[in-house]
DNA sequence: ATGAATGTTTACCACTTGGTAAGTGAAACG
DNA sequence: CGTTTCACTTACCAAGTGGTAAACATTCAT
């Protein structure tokens, strides 16, 4: 769903210019994200936005371009929507719960930002290096703040980054793969979304709280 | 990577047709689950089987129906590959262990066959369909399974499918989502796969097992 | 042997693809 | 005010796209 945007009448010169390549931007990742990068073509792009394919190749030379812009752009929505999370109050298990929440928000009210990571994923070369690199510092924080929680032994010890790729994917499967949650017969209606969320932190929280601290912070 | 593939010159005719079209399927499936169903063209396909995409559209119409029997062959696959495990001896964690091993087996020697699933939910539509009513008695038995290890309370009660989704997304994004492992400084050589494996085994222990059986199905 | 069925190729076709070149109208600037 | 710069459009293009039609070669049945 392409954001409200400004009235492309407003403001100066180069102002105008900026909400242009906003919007273009905006288009793309969701196309891009929900329909992939080859099934797209910049004249998709255009008639959506109401210009020609020619002024998407104005602001960039090449599709190839659009798509690392793109990129960028996709890089910083997601440590902007995260990164909140690891600076929020409370500690061990009821971060963790307030970052699993925050992803639940994301993928289903942005499930195309996801989505564009995974394809960016599947295309690999230099896209891949590319969203690494722009997701390099967010990684970082996260990892030094899971190996934090098991210095002080509120979460189980183990490998921090295979603890991030654990609950990432596991958060991201429950919350977007809705044709394998359909195959084991759960329909992704509003409410059937509560109750997963409820479930895979009850997993989450058997798997991840240090025993000795498992009554301290039950999942609700 | 292309199977080995029986001479196209052996055989009645009859045979050398299903070879034919075995190839096609084949070669399909690899690409279309590497690079996306709309990434790859009828001539892609062709010149790689070193053919005429003419041929392929003799044996199927349309590129879409091309889709549909290459959703059949994936599914059938995937049945093959893991409906072994649930009949596997063992019981409680050993047997989930036996399913983890095999989907990590899957993932490494058939990385396309997961990769074509994922690309099949992202296409929506009747292809979801289709791979859903393929995988649905494989569903079936292991959600009952599922629930009977929780009634016999060697399992953490909860909701099966769900319980299916989280360990499925969890397994194949440990296992396939390379860029996402990498990102986090995990790189993906056999070595690192052996300790993902181990990791996530345990991880996956935590979450499943029942409390009281801990001690009795240790990971190893 | 011969004619029919079958699997494949050659020859096309209309349409879409990413991308180029040149033109246009309005805003910015002297 | 003129003119230059900028964002964008119209007009193309060569290379591919999925798909059709017909010719062709091989195998099978008679």
């Amino acid at each position: 769903m392409a954001l409200a945007v400004t009235s492309p009448t407003k403001g100066t010169r180069a102002a105008r210019t900026r909400a242009t390549e906003d919007r273009i931007l905006a288009v793309a990742l969701d196309s891009f994200g929900t329909k992939g990068f080859d099934s797209v073509s910049l004249d998709d792009l255009a008639s959506e936005l109401g210009i020609t394919k020619q002024a998407i190749l104005y602001h960039w030379p090449s599709k190839r371009v659009l798509l690392d812009a793109v990129i960028d752009r996709a890089a910083l929505e997601l440590i902007i929507e995260f990164d909140g999370a690891l600076s929020e109050d409370g500690w061990g298990w009821s971060r963790v719960e307030s970052v699993v929440r925050r992803i639940f928000r994301v993928a289903m009210r942005r499930p195309e930002l996801l989505g564009f990571i995974r394809e960016i994923s599947r295309i690999g070369g230099d896209a891949s290096l590319r969203v690494t690199a722009d997701l390099e510092p967010f990684v970082t924080r996260a990892t030094a703040y899971f190996e934090r929680e098991m210095d002080e032994g509120r979460i189980r010890r183990c490998d921090p980054g295979l603890l991030l790729v654990s609950a990432y994917s596991t958060v991201l499967g429950a919350a977007t793969e809705v044709e394998v949650l359909r195959a084991v017969g759960i329909e992704p209606t509003l409410r059937s979304t509560v109750i997963r969320r409820r479930e895979l932190l009850s997993f989450l929280h058997a798997a991840m709280v240090a025993p000795e601290f498992v009554r301290l912070q039950a999942p609700r």
